[in-house]
DNA sequence: ACGCTTATTGGCGGCTTGTCAACAGCGTGA
DNA sequence: TCACGCTGTTGACAAGCCGCCAATAAGCGT
């Protein structure tokens, strides 16, 4: 990942396009941060590691929050094309698949995830609420459309406010297993796939009713 | 807030109770990380708000992030709703009533409750996620009492760990209910019971049926 | 009134981040 | 081929922050 600084006759600095350089800096700041938390991660370290001078951190992100704040995006903004790869099979098959890939998801940026879920919103970054507020909202729209669940009319805007609640208890299942050890991954795969079950399930037939 | 340096005859120190003083910074501290987040409350400014050298915050709480964290331990085990034991009738009974009841606090308590669960419940801190976590169990606890479930053995911690999921997922549902209307009392009546159910249903399940 | 315990201070050292003028790849036109 | 210029890139600078610690003095016990 550090610059090529070895060998003999490269030219000291490399001039990179700025999409390209921006990815670059982009793709070691989302490893820093997986890692270890926002303030134990320095500008300084994040440049080093980058093989990179610290300023053209600030030339291109404007600064080191904005900077994880674009890591934070791209975390968890699901790419399009994942969601076409699940929208097939039937309801508990799409269920099951999307649950699997989350895992695996926050399981590859590990660090980065526990800094997600936690502070149950006080003294929280209102520009990081905003971020996973939005991504939330999004989530509850792919898991729509996931599931194939789109075509419904009646009860809709119901759905989409439990899949965010879905989501939050999503964060909080994933925190018992990866922080406090008190779940398995098997666990946490059950609960969440048989709770979204049993949510898009009352949407058609309540059972608790009046 | 600030010490009182103007009139004319008081010491220009003044010498308090440990303890005094550490609620005193402690206060201080709740109101500034309660207006902004972590980073931008700077110990300077927390010790000028105080009245205090900067070097007492240190010594009191050794460090900017323990006195974070002690912060957010007082906010969070504030909150005791008195469950009572309703544990008789089938458990689907148990969980209607529990839940009913549940509901009915909150509703007595709304302006409290909104109050806890804030504005939503991002942030990005392991410890943090930790100490709150920490707090859901006496409410955990408390559910398995109130459904009657203390008795079971095998599944336990696992049923214990999901009900402090559930608890998080209670609390964004009573926000989409009673802070952005998107779901109606009845409908967090539905989704909490169901979801509680499945939860339930599946440590059984394994003991029984296999 | 005096001394002693200890709460409190203030400044030092090291580290952090954002800015900015200067530097130098590298494509371009002659 | 070579000089030129655009702009990506650098390195140093200033301000600020945090943890530490020796020095200071408040106020109680005697």
């Amino acid at each position: 990942m550090t610059a090529d600084t070895s060998t003999a006759a490269g030219p000291r600095r490399r001039r990179l396009e700025p999409d390209e350089r921006r990815a670059q800096i982009l793709a070691c700041a989302r490893r820093l941060f997986g890692e270890r938390n926002y303030e134990s991660v320095s500008t300084t370290e994040l440049a080093r590691e980058s093989g990179v001078a610290r300023g053209l951190i600030n030339h291109y992100f404007g600064t080191k929050r904005e900077l994880y704040l674009e890591v934070i995006r791209q975390l968890v903004f699901i790419p399009d094309f994942a969601v076409e790869r699940l929208a097939h099979g039937t309801l508990e098959q799409r269920i099951t698949a999307s649950i699997d890939r989350f895992l695996e998801v926050i399981e590859r940026n590990r660090k980065m995830w526990l800094g997600m879920i936690g502070t149950g919103g006080y003294g929280r970054d209102p520009d990081v609420a905003a971020i996973l507020a939005e991504a939330d909202a999004d989530t509850a729209d792919r898991m729509l459309e996931t599931l194939g669940l789109t075509e419904i009319s009646e009860g809709r805007e119901e759905l989409r406010a439990m899949l965010r609640c879905y989501n939050t208890m999503a964060k909080s299942v994933t925190g018992e297993w990866m922080l406090r050890g008190t779940l398995t991954r098997e666990q946490v795969r059950t609960i969440l796939c048989t709770t979204l079950a049993s949510i898009v399930r009352d949407v058609h037939e309540p059972m608790f009713g009046g």
